[in-house]
DNA sequence: CTATATTTATGACTGCAGTCACATTTGACC
DNA sequence: GGTCAAATGTGACTGCAGTCATAAATATAG
């Protein structure tokens, strides 16, 4: 690694390390960049060649848990257990991890929008959070339709949208709530209720 | 009306009227203030009279809409039929009043996602558009119990959370799709799933 | 009609995100 | 090492959202 890069790197870590702990301490919108950078040890113009917006930082914390969290998912001990308790635990996973701390992922969620919907990301791709974990799902469910777990004349990527969408809406309705809802608990019971059906 | 309520609302409509104007041509992030108020006569200050913030037209403009919808939807004729059919017809009936204007669309769910998140709206309240809609659901769910439309067992609540999440989904996929999608179809699909169950 | 209180309007001003023309550092090649 | 090109750093500057002290308009009371 040449020492430019070296440099590059550093300094994007500084800036990383500290508006995280800046956020922390006084909240996303009370830090300014200029702060940022004073502390940092670099101008504000520099602030701007890493990250094109101060909000984009957001998407940059949102991206490295992600890194970690599916990570772990790949190790968990997930063998042999039925679908519908696969697919389960690997969304009370994701809920727990994200239930540690609701104002960063409030940020988070809203500059996911931000970003879903000003220009950037053409076509839902690759970059696309929602998308990953619908195709997640969709791998889990795949599984389960091998082996009996689910109904064979079911569409199974419709089935993953549907639990993606009941993921966000419970994400949302936990974010807006007053810690009344446990997140995690809230999405196993709605799990549940999708494979049982609603119809008689 | 007292001539101070009269010039109140001239002043919002006014307002209203020409922000709606300038946004669709030259779109809301090109449109400034300063202009909206040199277009409508009126100083810079009286505008945050008016609203607190630039984006707080955006929520305007959307209660606007929602109330249109909701008026017509009890207007409609629901009566009699199954109450699977209810719900999608309700929801289609959403969502093709929304494929209607895709960027005002995206720029009102961006808002709303903001107006969630940044301190307004305490706990999940009578403002939350998303728990409307999912009362809504939840009173067409209560009916179809009474007439043995769905599982006696059933959380009805709940249902209707799941409902209202896989709306939520549908469209933000639509927002974000390149119009391959028909977002009313989609909607349709997956309630007709949701009412078999995905478990075998 | 006058005096006083309350509500609404005004625009110069502030603070901050983001830009840009220019300076400095790094790498590559001789 | 010297020379040039490309990448990165810099901070004064710009543009715009939002504020606030003050002015104007309207309501209320006597």
């Amino acid at each position: 690694m040449s020492l430019r890069e070296k440099k590059k790197t550093e300094t994007k870590n500084k800036i990383f390390e500290v508006s995280g702990r800046l956020f922390k301490e006084k909240g996303f919108e009370k830090t300014t960049v200029d702060e940022i950078t004073k502390e940092a040890g670099i101008a504000k113009g520099t602030f701007f060649n890493y990250f094109p917006t101060k909000e984009a930082l957001l998407l940059y914390f949102g991206e490295q848990k992600e890194e970690l969290i599916y990570d772990l998912i790949e190790n968990e001990t997930m063998k042999g257990i039925p679908t519908k308790e696969k697919i389960t635990n690997f969304l009370v996973f994701l809920a727990e991890s994200v239930e540690k701390d609701k104002a960063l992922t409030k940020l988070m969620v809203f500059e996911y929008t931000r970003y879903m919907v000003h220009s950037g990301l053409g076509p839902c791709e690759d970059k696309c959070r929602l998308h990953r974990l619908t195709e997640t799902v969709c791998g889990l469910l795949d599984e389960g339709a091998k082996i009996g777990d689910v109904k064979t004349s079911l569409d199974v990527y419709k089935a993953s949208e549907i639990i993606t969408g009941v993921y966000l809406h419970s994400l949302i309705m936990w974010l807006n709530s007053e810690d009344k809802i446990s997140f995690s608990n809230d999405i196993s019971g709605k799990i549940n209720m999708l494979f049982e059906g609603i119809g008689v």
